[in-house]
DNA sequence: ATAGATGCAAAGGGTTTGCACTTGA
DNA sequence: TCAAGTGCAAACCCTTTGCATCTAT
């Protein structure tokens, strides 16, 4: 595995915040340091570092999918229905997986709130 | 609002399943009823039932989005990795909006497991 | 030198839309 | 009758891929 300008760029995006970013995210803060940087391979090394396990995927619907740094103790995520950022939530209800039937196989949950974050509230 | 055995048919493909269902889904189900039936008219038809609030989109992970009736109480759901299929998870855990700061405004909160189903798993 | 990485543009999947035709009221 | 609804195909958006070029090692 190489090192490049682009790779570091995308890298960098991710450390220099402390939210999820989607791939359009990425790809404006990693063009200030690399520009022409194409999207496909904004995408390309957002897929690489999934599998290298440095980023975790946080899917929500109605929009596009978001990136975070792995290994980062286990949260939630709040997403802001104004200004679409994504914020991590600390914390997990005691019993989630009690919820789920007998015979149901639990690999992990992922709880998702909508509504107006803290600085769009104001 | 016209009725048309289209329109019908979709409503009815969420009415003999007990699950939230995609696009796709409610197609196979539908054309059953209705040869011919285009895709698009499903959509168009799953848009219209969600604006009358007749469904409710289903917030999921990785994957196409499900729909599903309104009205059914609070609840949650499970992603089975191996059939693809969405199952309804009743009750929720206490105390899950205390854990969102302060400032922070909560309109509604989502929890989807993921893992293997009861019938998967055996 | 050379395999891996990049940028571009084309191709893919899922969803939406324009348009002429059909159909329910 | 005639506007709402439909089917088809083209358009769209986001993501992936093929390919010629570039570049770390």
């Amino acid at each position: 595995m190489r090192n490049t300008r682009q790779k570091d760029a995308v890298r960098k995006a991710f450390e220099q915040v402390d939210r999820p970013l989607s791939p359009e995210e990425v790809l404006k803060l990693a063009s200030k340091v690399v520009p022409g940087l194409g999207i496909a391979t904004v995408y390309r090394n957002i897929k690489g570092l999934v599998s290298k396990k440095w980023l975790t995927p946080v899917e929500l619907i109605g929009d596009v999918p978001r990136y975070e740094r792995s290994g980062k103790h286990h949260h939630h995520h709040f997403h802001c229905k104004n200004c679409n950022k994504v914020f991590e939530i600390e914390g997990c209800p005691t019993g989630v997986n009690r919820l789920v039937p007998r015979g149901f196989q639990v690999d992990s949950h992922h709880i998702v709130y909508h509504g107006t974050c803290q600085i769009c509230a104001q």
